[in-house]
DNA sequence: GATTGTGAAAGCGTTCACAGCC
DNA sequence: GGCTGTGAACGCTTTCACAATC
């Protein structure tokens, strides 16, 4: 009586980490493996067998006990939950050094996400092909990504650009954005937004390395000498 | 008598979020911002200012009550904190799309993260010029580490060689790494790892896509015609 | 009056530990 | 005997709410 609509909500931590378990699960069926216990994929995944168990829990029963999980079965199961079972065509907008190097980048389309357009608005960029695909100017955004039934737009522009690019895709029908520029994104409620910012991950590494820095230089100090 | 040594220490949470406080208070300096809120602060980072006061109370007590922040004292303070008073030269493996594409960005060195080094294992890439650096053989990685002080390593390789490439790189003195492959590393304690994965990304946005396409779907099933 | 800084409460995610099942 | 599935405990993160301060 209520199926698909009570759907168990999977907690987004988790949900984070099936992409990881499945790109394992596949390799590893690939080279002929068809059963594998939590502490098998969690050595694999750098996580503890506890964690996977409460994760692959979410998805259903699907382990045996005294056994592990059938791999094959699992690798379904994920991908089915992901959404992975079709193809989800991604516009990328800004056919600049990032843009080019995703579009040519191959393991988009591999992995289930071709690209389905590119736009740009500097003319010169557009007519061009990159990675196949012929650039367009963004004011035909909405065509594109209605004649190709997107729902995932990817931003690849300065980040002076990208809050009225994001409007642009939202407007256009886009409700998934995929964001390269280095700033924060206002979207309407219902749109779901991931960010990959390269400054503020090497700025996060270099908290870590100054304090490293700074606590074995407070310990050379306290102990001249020593160890 | 304690000093540096017994140093307040960010959760992580925190930590992650520090550099999007300070590309926001930058950019409002350069326009002539004096002071903030958290509150205003809250709204550029898509934040609530409780966030925002907890986050930036782990740095001290730097704002002045009922007045907000001094935008210029708090840049100062968050570049100290983050180890951004001097640069972080890093090394490059893979001279491939995508490490071209990181080398060639610019938005590296710009940000305190300059190119120290590019090294592939294809000797037709070694010796060319990727983003005015020479690509030089990935033996000689512990070198060109060494010589230019590096302790910050990109893995822009395949899937395959990331293991082998990490090793190397912790071999050769690295102490962070910024993982572009599709692959889990295992690294000794006290390497930092972030890692950074498009497929992952996409795959996240393809399970609450999948989601509301199904929810629309039961709703519409549920209650035929109505809305 | 405005806004910070922070204890306390609530919420979320991880880990433990063991009953349940093969 | 081995391994899953999961309540319960724990710890981290967020949010609340208000006293302290300008």
């Amino acid at each position: 009586m209520d199926g698909q609509r009570t759907r168990r909500r999977i907690p987004e931590a988790t949900v984070a980490r099936l992409p990881v378990y499945l790109r394992i699960l596949s390799e590893q069926f690939d080279d002929g493996v068809t059963n594998m216990s939590s502490e098998q994929l969690a050595d694999f995944a750098g996580l503890n067998a506890a964690k996977v168990r409460k994760d692959l829990s979410y998805l259903g029963s699907y382990g045996t006990r005294g056994v592990g999980y059938e791999v094959e079965y699992l690798v379904y199961q994920i991908r089915r939950e992901l959404g992975l079972t079709h193809d989800w065509p991604v516009v990328i907008v800004g056919a600049g050094n990032l843009g080019q190097a995703l579009a040519g980048y191959g393991g988009f389309g591999d992995r289930g996400f071709p690209v389905g357009g590119i736009v740009d608005v500097d003319e010169s960029k557009v007519g061009s092909l990159v990675g196949g695909v012929r650039v367009r100017h963004l004011d035909e955004v909405a065509q594109v990504v209605q004649s190709r039934g997107i729902s995932i737009g990817v931003i690849a522009t300065p980040g002076a650009a990208a809050q009225e690019v994001a409007d642009a895709l939202v407007a256009a029908g886009v409700t998934s954005l995929l964001n390269f520029a280095p700033t924060v994104i206002n979207v309407p409620h219902g749109i779901s937004v991931r960010k990959v910012d390269l400054a503020v991950e090497l700025q996060i590494l270099s908290y870590y390395e100054q304090r490293r820095a700074s606590a074995k230089a407070a310990t050379l100090h306290a102990v001249p000498g020593a160890r």
